[in-house]
DNA sequence: AATAAATTGCAATCGAGTTGCATTTTATAT
DNA sequence: ATATAAAATGCAACTCGATTGCAATTTATT
């Protein structure tokens, strides 16, 4: 993402999602949506004003609540943790790039598969060692029994 | 993977690799040579043979040096867990589709992302709720720092 | 201001995965 | 075959991101 960027309205975003206007959820949502890249609940903790002294659980509670409702994304890492970024016309679906190296995790931006190693050519990536594409949703059977 | 298929030669893809043939490292890769999708380090465990009393310790350093000698492939899932898969020409690099209703990982066939959602129609797919593309190497920034 | 519903904090807990160390097994040489 | 060093394994304890139960607080609504 770039510094200077249209991003989504807080207390707008949470009116649409139905979600009642309280200090933490603003304050979290705040953080996400000034990230300029995805962000662990921890790091998330770290950004929100120390004055609210929010607990960890009601971070990942409202971190639910806003993949729930399609906020935000959650990436899951190969460190086992999950990062957070903000999911809106703003920030559409795209790659993200890790690095071994020095453990980052950056945003690339959206390519076509097959062209994936040239297009990156130009990104900040050097080696690519592996590319998992990660298709999430509902398969037929699922569908056919009506479980959801 | 169809019922009939060619695979890796046990013995052999140690012995490339450079591992000892240990009893525990032949169990563990005859497990997942004869899976037909992803597996969980619990799933693999418990389908090795009880006589043999694996140690779960065990089975994730053994997962591990398949992991670095690139013998199997390492999958993060939504749920803070790994499956692991053959990584042989037997079984390349490929999309996965987690069904969030019956929580099971399933395979797909290697597709162009951008006809990722027709492409997909065929299998057993309804509805598509997020594709990730997740590239994994070293950035430009690490490689220039002589990190590697 | 009163009330019910929703949200939050705290402590305890979960579970996948890891670490330290003693024991056992493997590969290699004699 | 036997000895030896190196590698692999088992066991117990532990790490840490994330979750749960329940009481206390805050929000939305009357």
């Amino acid at each position: 993402m770039s510094l200077k960027r249209e991003h989504c309205n807080v207390e707008g975003t949470l009116r649409e999602a139905g979600l009642s206007q309280t200090a933490r959820r603003v304050a979290v949502l705040t953080v996400m949506i000034q990230a300029d890249g995805p962000l662990s609940a921890g790091e998330i903790l770290k950004r929100t004003d120390p004055e609210q002294k929010i607990n960890k659980v009601t971070i990942y509670r409202i971190l639910s609540s806003f993949r729930e409702n399609r906020i935000i994304r959650e990436l899951p890492t190969d460190q086992g943790m999950n990062l957070y970024e903000m999911s809106c016309r703003h920030n559409p679906s795209h790659p993200h790039f890790y690095c071994k190296t020095c453990r980052t995790m950056s945003c690339l931006p959206p390519v076509n598969l097959s062209q994936a190693q040239e297009s990156f050519a130009g990104q900040n990536v050097f080696r690519i060692d592996d590319v998992h594409v990660h298709v999430t949703g509902v398969c037929r059977q699922c569908h056919r029994q009506d479980k959801i």
